[in-house]
DNA sequence: AAAGATTGACTAATCAATCTTG
DNA sequence: CAAGATTGATTAGTCAATCTTT
């Protein structure tokens, strides 16, 4: 479990960091910078469900996300072309542009924190693979 | 920015799984497991003020926080004998119950999820060494 | 004035119920 | 009936204002 503390605390304290500056720097926090890269990276075409997988949470709370996006000028939602359940987000020029500085200022703060470490690496690839191993299911039910 | 989504991820991924059986088991979540065990740690004498640094949250948060304990019957304050402006709040016979047994269960989680594999061990000592640089400081302010 | 804590207004997550389309 | 998404009720966090004690 000690562990598991220590995992929580960094993240958490990364995550404040890293949101810090760039709320000083008058750009998007980072709880909405997160969103904006998984946008992009659909380049047009996330859905919701993207959202919400990617960022690991409810499809309830990835509605109410782009909900937000929406009523902040960051994104927009066109009808999914082949799917009317579903819509298609795409990152309105605000959004872009809110993108790449917020993605310049965390990129400098994280190599500033992390600094040009072997830990990062050798902890990046350590993650994957226990991220894989979570996510094959071998996860007790009870 | 990589390193940081992956972390992100994995540990919000981690904390679900956990939390996920710990409810299923009828024991208290990992957000209340966690404040059980630093006031456990702290043997009767921990403050909000501790709270609040072990788990980053805000003083406000943890004060809230400590209003659940009590409200559940798992903590109870007493005035601190030597500063009338604080309280020390220490664990109930059912809060150190569902202290211990949660941590049972969550220990067998984590061993599961986690495996014997080195990475735990190689990540866990890589992000003390983080944590310690982001602690010391080095953060830039803006 | 600084330190410890509490409280109220606000934000954003969860779950469950629901609606629509496939 | 499944899948995709939305919405309402609830929960717990943040910040800022405030109060008491040091």
């Amino acid at each position: 479990m000690n562990f598991f503390e220590t995992l929580v605390r960094f993240q958490t304290d990364l995550w404040n960091a890293v949101d810090r500056v760039l709320i000083d720097s008058d750009q998007v926090g980072i709880a909405i910078l997160q969103p904006l890269r998984v946008l992009n990276r659909h380049n047009g075409t996330g859905r919701v469900h993207d959202l919400s997988v990617e960022l690991s949470i409810t499809i309830g709370a990835a509605s109410k996300l782009a909900d937000r996006l929406e009523r902040d000028g960051l994104a927009a939602r066109r009808p999914h072309p082949e799917d009317r359940r579903s819509s298609l987000i795409a990152l309105t020029e605000l959004g872009k542009q809110a993108r790449s500085q917020g993605e310049k200022i965390a990129r400098r703060v994280m190599a500033d924190v992390l600094g040009d470490d072997d830990d990062v690496a050798v902890v990046g690839a350590a993650l994957e693979r226990l991220q894989s191993r979570l996510q094959s299911g071998l996860v007790v039910t009870a």
